[in-house]
DNA sequence: GCTTGACTTAGAGTTCACTCGAAGGAGTAG
DNA sequence: CTACTCCTTCGAGTGAACTCTAAGTCAAGC
């Protein structure tokens, strides 16, 4: 078990973050008698999935929907359903934004390289020589 | 020449943020005796570039600087060595972000998959039947 | 000449996701 | 026992990027 500092570190997220993610209703910790929060390792790895989804921009929001489902989920209501509906729906939002970036990056790409070509004698990252 | 109206509509953004751009010094149209914004097709082009920018995180202050160095450029001070220091440094998050929304796609795949092997009724997008 | 609708400005308000501060409690080392 | 560190809660503050409001100006059509 882990304490919030050791999570922080682990995980490189500030533990005024993960209360706050706790307090959103993202993540829930085990605690000690005293109340002091305790971490095993599916929490760390759930907390890693989060972050990746918050990095990939899916709102705090729907991230609490989705734990939400989970947490309702029972032999009588099965969300599976609604789990994978808002899974596909993050993942049509990563593939737009992966789009976006590329676009970009050859846009850039571009340009840097037109620089290039106006001022051969630039210095720093020059198109690779070797190979 | 386009009123600010037809450009919002061109780039799909509101009136008000491209106001807003220009107030933070990203976008310089002309303007009529009267004072009214007039955009032509090189404001066009130059928005949606910084439109890019944007949707890739480049934060509004460094485009600012960017623009900034164009129109500080003279004869006697060439600023297009600190434009392509900006744009490689931006290529860099470009790629870093790439890199993290490429692994999240993954991850997401993996659990939609997982999801339809536990319940292989689901309806839904199924691992596309065509080709 | 007057109405209409799009335009102008400065500045205030909103949203999101943190981020921090203050005040206090629990467990451990010396 | 005392000092120290890490923990707790609640609530306020921050920063970025919009987003909107209010009050007013201007040009075109009737």
């Amino acid at each position: 078990m882990y304490s919030i500092s050791e999570v922080s570190r682990l995980t490189d997220t500030s533990a005024h973050t993960i209360r706050y993610y706790e307090k959103e209703g993202l993540l829930f910790p085990d605690r000690t008698a005293s109340g002091v929060r305790q971490y095993d390792d599916k929490h760390i790895d759930w907390l890693r999935f989060v972050l990746r989804l918050r990095a990939t921009h899916m709102p705090i929001d729907q991230i609490r929907q989705y734990v939400a489902l989970f947490r309702a989920s029972s032999d009588d209501h099965d969300t599976t359903l609604d789990r994978l509906a808002l899974l596909e729906q993050h993942q049509t939002l990563v593939r737009a934004q992966l789009a976006e970036l590329q676009l970009t990056e050859q846009m850039i790409t571009e340009k840097i390289s037109s620089y290039h070509r106006l001022h051969p004698s630039i210095p720093g990252k020059q198109p690779s020589q070797s190979r």
